[in-house]
DNA sequence: CTGGGCGCTT
DNA sequence: AAGCGCC
């Protein structure tokens, strides 16, 4: 039962959300995939490429992200990854988002991209609050299964696991008090949080996690002690109302989640006009000009909108110039500021709503039909691909869903610049068909036995070799079936030469994109009888992590060394408690991006190939890592964690924010580090260049110094 | 001067 | 169908 809708401006949710977010995720799939490449990730990307580099890139000062070019002259080592090929990577996010929903009472388990994850515990913890013996904090029980009590762990409930946003001064013992109550729900689920990011850490990844009551707290709150730690926002309980004010007010407006980059300049240009007939906010009175809308905070923005306060018809307003009204609305916006999110975790879908392949054709647009055809051609066998391995239940030999529209989207290559400031909406010339998706598809790609083509998986059934090699035809004949019967003539109605859109007028085709979609998943209800409820899907989840809780009794010693103290950092009971102020600075962190990424697709795009190019370095070889460890304990992540890859597009596109580059560098630097993280490093400082270089990187270090002296200019 | 997906919304 | 927003 969702619980009644409360009234706004009081009280927060009482639900508990956690927010797992794993650290880097190309570069730690990466590296778990190939362990004999020891490399550091540069967190350099473009488009889909990856790369690596087998120095610490930090000590070199490269922060962010670079163009491969420019790493390339200052690393001659680089490894580049043609990362084209998505499939490693989802398969990694989709054994750990079943790793953790294996371990959710009510499914609610919702993921954002490939490395982030929603889970609402609050029955869990609900339960495990009753269970509480309070006389007795220091040995808590928490339980997994309601039908096995012994299925849990133990922990120490005086205290939060991990960090805390806020003050936490009030003792837990002896209290009954009702807003204490909810408090203890958040020490709860920070214990297990906690306990879920161990089990993570067990699969070979690392995550930064954020407890809080509702979806936006704890997706903001677990940047704080990011990338390997975990930050509790104490928003309900004492206190709880202005440390979530404090702490959304502490946000830059384009951190939130939902304010994108339209909405965000929207909020700014209001501010700043607003701002500048009344000189008496800020110091300097008449310097409309010095403010940049990049750092405009939303307590800057609410502060000025004191009285009149901001209103939800107001905002609209506002808004209205976004093209059809579009983008988060007024009213979530204003939501949103106040750290309010009624939003509840979704409970977990075992289908995709649709599956698309694009690819863009910027160097060199498409200006043949048979070029188009070509494309199509790549593009469409990718796609059928996907949906035999996404859709293809190859135990029980049938389709889970059958998706029953095919979209084709175009859009022209722009010959206009970039387009400048003013006007925010401009037709960015997205064109697209829709049309049913012949059933042939299905018939000819179940065929087959094993999806051999792309994978490569052994099915080991005899000679699998006739079969796969029938099913990669079978594939080839569907794919050309369908781009020569549907996709060329739906491309046709699209972009007609000579037509109103034919930039070209006559000339040829001009394409910049291709995007080939499959939608409107019709979802095979699995056989049973009354067939009733669309629910939730496979449950065979649950199996595929039964060896993960087989174990989960462990008493308090058994914690200990499973990880409180030695593979995590932060140990419970030791509660890190982080004043506001240095929260301020943390939260922005991520906020500037020095140097844009550069670079040209070229359109060159195989995309069936999963090369990846591991040249074994001989140097790295001498080296002797520890072996084995399943659980980094200190991994490269932890030092040099560069950005989360995917935030790193973000900010650009408005051409009108990038007033001054350089600002605020040299005081993020500490918060690359785990607050917590650094104990156990182990590592010399380097005598040439005098930096901290952890152990696992010293031979590539000596490397980086030898090659100075050798080849340096 | 540039990415590939996806979901939500109108 | 075509936007925005998220990673």
């Amino acid at each position: 039962m969702d619980h009644p809708r409360k009234n706004l401006k009081t009280k927060h949710d009482d639900r508990v959300i956690l927010h797992f977010d794993l650290d880097c995720f190309y570069a730690q799939v990466f590296e778990n995939k190939t362990p004999s490449l020891k490399s550091l990730p540069l967190g350099i990307r473009q488009k889909s490429l990856l790369a690596t580099c087998n120095y610490p890139a930090r000590r070199l000062g490269v922060k962010k992200l670079m163009s491969i070019a420019s790493a390339l002259a200052i690393c001659p080592d680089l490894v580049i990854v043609d990362g084209e090929d998505l499939t490693p990577f989802r398969d990694v996010s989709k054994r750990l988002y079943a790793l953790l929903r294996s371990y959710s009472w009510n499914d609610r388990v919702e993921r954002l991209g490939l490395d982030e994850v929603w889970m609402d515990v609050s029955d869990m913890v609900e339960y495990n609050l009753e269970l509480l013996n309070r006389n007795d904090l220091e040995h808590s029980w928490f339980c997994l299964d309601k039908e096995d009590p012994e299925k849990g762990f133990a922990f120490d409930g005086r205290g939060f696991a991990g960090c805390v946003y806020g003050r936490d001064h009030f003792g837990l013992e002896g209290t009954d008090d009702a807003e204490l109550l909810i408090r203890t729900k958040l020490v709860l689920a920070s214990h297990l949080a906690l306990y879920l990011r161990l089990k993570i850490e067990e699969e070979g990844y690392t995550t930064a996690c954020g407890i809080s009551t509702n979806k936006l707290l704890a997706k903001l709150v677990g940047n704080v002690n990011k990338p390997r730690n975990q930050t509790t926002l104490l928003s309900c309980g004492p206190d709880g109302e202005e440390n979530v004010r404090r702490f959304m007010g502490s946000h830059q407006l384009r951190k939130v989640p939902g304010i994108g980059g339209k909405t965000a300049a929207v909020l700014s240009d209001f501010f700043i006009s607003g701002s500048k007939p009344t000189p008496n906010s800020n110091s300097n009175s008449n310097s409309n000009s010095t403010i940049n809308p990049k750092e405009i905070s939303i307590a800057d923005l609410l502060s000025l909108l004191k009285n009149p306060p901001l209103t939800p018809s107001k905002l609209d307003s506002l808004l209205s110039p976004l093209p059809g009204g579009q983008g988060t609305g007024s009213k979530q916006i204003l939501s949103l500021l106040h750290g309010h999110d009624p939003l509840p975790v979704k409970p977990a879908r075992s289908l995709p709503t649709q599956i698309s392949i694009e690819d863009t054709y910027h160097s060199s647009p498409l200006t043949s039909l048979e070029q188009v055809r070509q494309e199509l051609v790549k593009i469409t066998q990718s796609l059928l691909k996907r949906l035999r391995t996404d859709l293809w239940d190859d135990d029980k030999k049938r389709w889970v869903a059958r998706p029953r529209t095919l979209r084709l989207t175009t859009r022209p290559r722009t010959t206009d610049p970039p387009r400048e400031n003013r006007g925010y909406g401009y037709g960015y010339g997205r064109v697209s068909k829709s049309q049913g998706l012949p059933g042939y598809v299905f018939s000819s790609l179940s065929a087959g036995a094993g999806g051999g083509i792309g994978n490569g998986n052994g099915e080991g059934k005899g000679n699998g070799d006739g079969e796969n090699t029938a099913a990669m035809a079978a594939q080839i004949h569907v794919t050309k079936r369908l781009v020569t019967e549907t996709l060329l003539p739906m491309f046709r109605e699209l972009n007609p030469l000579g037509g109103p859109k034919d930039k070209t007028r006559g000339r040829g085709y001009c394409i910049g994109l291709l995007n080939v979609c499959v939608t409107n998943m019709d979802s095979v209800e699995t056989s049973g009888s009354g067939g009733g409820g669309g629910g939730g899907g496979g449950r065979d989840i649950k199996d595929m992590f039964t060896s993960a809780r087989e174990f989960t009794v462990y008493d308090h010693s058994a914690a200990d060394q499973a990880g409180y103290d030695a593979k995590t950092t932060q140990q419970p009971g030791i509660e890190e408690t982080i004043d506001d102020d240095m929260v301020a600075e943390e939260v922005d962190m991520d906020s500037d991006i020095t140097s844009p990424p550069r670079g040209n697709k070229n359109d060159d795009n195989d995309n069936d190939n999963d090369n990846i190019n591991h040249q074994q370095d001989p140097v790295l070889d001498v080296c002797d890592y520890e072996q084995d460890s399943r659980i980094p304990t200190t991994t490269s992540n932890d030092y040099f964690h560069i950005e989360d890859d995917d935030d790193i597009w973000d900010d650009q596109e408005d051409n009108t924010w990038n007033n001054d580059g350089q600002s605020e560098e040299e005081d993020m630097m500490d918060h690359d580090y785990p607050r917590d993280a650094g104990g156990s490093g182990e590592g010399i400082n380097c005598p040439l260049c005098s930096h901290f270089i952890p152990l696992f990187a010293l031979s590539a270090h000596e490397r980086f110094h030898s090659m100075e002296g050798e080849e340096g200019d």
